[in-house]
DNA sequence: ACCTCAAGGTACGGTTGTGTATCTAACCGA
DNA sequence: TCGGTTAGATACACAACCGTACCTTGAGGT
């Protein structure tokens, strides 16, 4: 994606369909990444995508239509659920990965979207839930079954706070410095924070 | 503050001097609590204080100016750190003591920051540590050291991350959601994840 | 009571984005 | 190959905000 031209080079054909949306859509995740919500316009996205303002107007007449067909359309790349054996590894892994790709896209999306969430008084959590079915369980969680089920740690109920704790206090991190987190930082969470608590 | 009229009835005196700033920062506050950063401008906060734009721009010709001198007036007001001789009755209640005032103040300032936050590369962090003095120990620290000093915690290292783990995962919360967060989360927090982790 | 300076009003040109209308030209299918 | 569809370009009126220039008027100091 290539954001130094002001301007996509216009294609040699006229795309139509499909391949156009497609384009579209690319362009807008793009804008959304670097700019934020509040330069996520018509405007710059046609641009973006080499296209004008009306082709835009014609299929999102609302400004939201085109946010969420954007995030549906590029923002859940789940991240893969590692399994080495040990939870203790699977846990730092999967921080890892997280770390790695959320650090990747522009400066973090939640914070983008902020302005949105402003606007609409909705909030992240609501959108997250209204784009990922409701019934999924947390790569977390995913993890500590395993554990259970190796006999890592025992059978016991945990609250879903206690099970997600390390991914919220990345996340947390992730939000307030804007960066990526040190590597020390997730080994911290994972052995002095959460192991501790799951094996009492 | 009634913002519900689209300009500041103008006072019977012309302003000047001390006066005059503060009914200004007075209104940008007002401004920034109900619009965000997006919606700081020159223009509504003018509006707001029954003024015109160049009374602003002599005294703050960036925006950035306005909105610092804003913050340091308003923002920090520290939350009282309360001291019942329990460290868990200490800490639940300097949670709910957060919980009111920070849910009270518009949806939550970090929120409205974050535009802010994109613009110019910075983050909560740095405009936290910008604003309070870097050496400042925190509520929960204040919590901690106390009930060490009482015999009722053990007298040994702890990492900054666990001392205020309750107060990360509070903020956590009040990020996701923009609300309030309920009671029995704080509980919860303290309860379950905390102590158990303090008393080790 | 006067003089000075800043408050406050007004107006300007410029920029960016909005939403819509209109025209042409390319593509696609029948 | 022809006709309907739609991409893509352009233009319009509108709105918000910017930054500055200018002028008038009130308030405070001496």
């Amino acid at each position: 994606m290539n954001l130094n031209e002001e301007v996509a080079e216009r294609p040699a054909t006229r795309r139509r369909g499909q391949e156009l949306e497609d384009a579209i859509l690319d362009a807008a995740w793009a804008v959304l990444l670097e700019k934020g919500y509040s330069g996520f316009t018509y405007e710059a996205i046609a641009a973006g995508a080499g296209t004008s303002r009306p082709v835009l107007y014609r299929r999102w007449p609302q400004r939201e239509d085109l946010l969420l067909a954007t995030l549906s359309r590029s923002w859940w790349q789940p991240i893969p659920v590692p399994d080495t054996g040990s939870l203790r590894e699977d846990a730092i892994e999967l921080l890892r990965s997280a770390n790695a790709s959320r650090s990747r896209m522009g400066t973090l999306l939640i914070v983008q979207l902020m302005d949105y969430f402003r606007q609409t008084g909705t909030s992240f959590s609501q959108l997250r839930a209204a784009l990922r079915g409701p019934g999924q369980p947390s790569g977390m969680a995913r993890l500590v079954d395993r554990a259970v089920a190796r006999g890592e740690l025992p059978d016991v109920p945990r609250s879903a706070r206690l099970i997600d704790l390390p991914f919220e206090l990345f996340r947390h991190d992730l939000i307030m410095t804007m960066h990526a987190i040190p590597d020390e930082a997730i080994i911290e969470i994972v052995d002095d924070i959460w192991l501790p608590l799951l094996q009492r």
